[in-house]
DNA sequence: CATTACGATTGGTCTAGACCTACTACGGGA
DNA sequence: TCCCGTAGTAGGTCTAGACCAATCGTAATG
């Protein structure tokens, strides 16, 4: 009865059904496709023409490529266009440092002090860094470059009662780990880390030159000296699109 | 001039654009503050509700919900609503097994045995496996769970020529590293891993009970024997809304 | 020649509504 | 009593079009 009553485009589009495909994955599908034989940076057709081209609305269009850039394999630049991206980069997680490791993959590192700031602790982060709840603390924010593209976002947070005058000592380019061990005569022992995924905020993605929502590899490391005291938590955003981290493990899982 | 020639409505509107805040950053505010009282598995209004509550499109508030969704705070059932999410589960990084590690956490792990075949190798993995390419290679593909929820996809890749017959050892509930160590007396060494972000595809999507789109953590691990020869390569598909990663660090990053 | 203003183009946000599929509860029939 | 169909409601996909914001080339202006 009902099979004359839609005409047309229905066809393909009950096809399409059948195989529970959405138009947007078809469309990404083809997209990927295209990504593969393009090198980084080239750019890929407009919203509006894809939609136009490929016979669907720009809503549509506009989630393919929502996916890919999330995925990392597109870059949009609001008035300019949408382009492949660039690979990742990978950041070897132990046993060598941001600096070390960049330049090991040939990437020239670099970082900029964002904000110092001294102030009481909460409960949370005061427990993980053995203080009273409203000791004072002190807090960096630093943002990571590799060939002076922004990297991450780096939160730290140490105690100020053990690392008096701490702050004088803070230089924009400097190691913080360096005025530690020279200054307080601190030196690391162990760290423990997490990492966990997490989208943008408006924050993160003004200063690392993402969007809003993109997915971050969240990395929050808790250190500890060699005589077994907490010495700093760090809360770090990195680019999900444009990192990867790679560790080296002694015995691997079961 | 132009002053008066938008009404009503266009003062709040006004207010926000100067802030620079998109209407569904407000409701997602909101919605994090609704979610920040409410214990894991409560409904959350539908979407058609918000909608109307807060005078916007249903677009709108799915572009809201769709990145509490890929943040792990929402969990979306067709048909039935939108609910508070879990918190997310940890996983250590090395020296430790996942079942361990489910049973450290009081969670009940389990895997599920999807596929098992033989094929012939592609030119980069068989690089990975030191094999020539065209080699005859052995597929698992598995299914992590903790307390019965699907946790984590898993796609193993080992050389045959070096385990012939072990197509019949695999069991599904079985330890493949137990049968590699009691049948072919390999044990393993060390491992390289890396952590990446990623979308799940369709078929992750369904497997782990997930959201096509939802960011997932990518964990590719590249083992060897204790005699230095690569024994497996896998690629792991976890889902970013239940896992982290944890790792211990001997020395931690400058 | 440098600067500014404008307009075309791109992606970003939003609307109002359509139709689909998946789940649930309820009620009627075996 | 048990099973099953059906309606209501949830989220999923999609449309066609509107306006905003950022970019860039170009033309008019100093």
């Amino acid at each position: 009865m009902l099979e004359t009553s839609s005409a047309a485009t229905s066809d393909a589009a009950a096809a399409a059904r059948l195989q529970r495909e959405p138009k947007y994955w078809g469309l990404k599908r083809h997209l990927l496709d295209l990504l593969s034989a393009l090198p980084p940076g080239s750019p890929i057709p407009t919203e509006r023409s894809l939609a136009s081209e490929f016979d669907v609305s720009r809503t549509t269009v506009r989630q393919a490529l929502a996916e890919l850039t999330v995925e990392g394999r597109l870059l949009r630049v609001q008035g300019k266009g949408t382009f492949a991206a660039e690979p990742k980069v990978a950041q070897r997680l132990h046993l060598s440092s941001y600096t070390e490791d960049m330049r090991a993959q040939g990437r020239e590192p670099s970082s900029r002090l964002l904000e110092v700031s001294e102030l009481p602790v909460e409960a949370e982060l005061a427990r993980l860094l053995g203080i009273r709840a409203g000791a004072k603390i002190l807090r960096l924010h630093r943002l990571r470059f590799a060939d002076g593209e922004p990297m991450a976002l780096e939160t730290t947070h140490l105690p100020l009662g053990r690392f008096r005058g701490l702050r004088r000592y803070i230089t924009s380019g400097g190691s913080l780990y360096q005025v530690l061990r020279e200054r307080f005569g601190v030196e690391l022992g162990h760290a423990e880390e997490t990492i966990e995924t997490g989208l943008a905020g408006p924050q993160e993605a003004e200063l690392l030159g993402a969007d809003v929502g993109m997915p971050m590899l969240l990395l929050s490391r808790h250190s500890f000296g060699t005589d077994g005291r907490p010495v700093e938590w760090v809360r770090s955003v990195y680019r999900g699109d444009r990192y990867k981290f790679v560790a080296t493990l002694n015995r691997p899982n079961g």
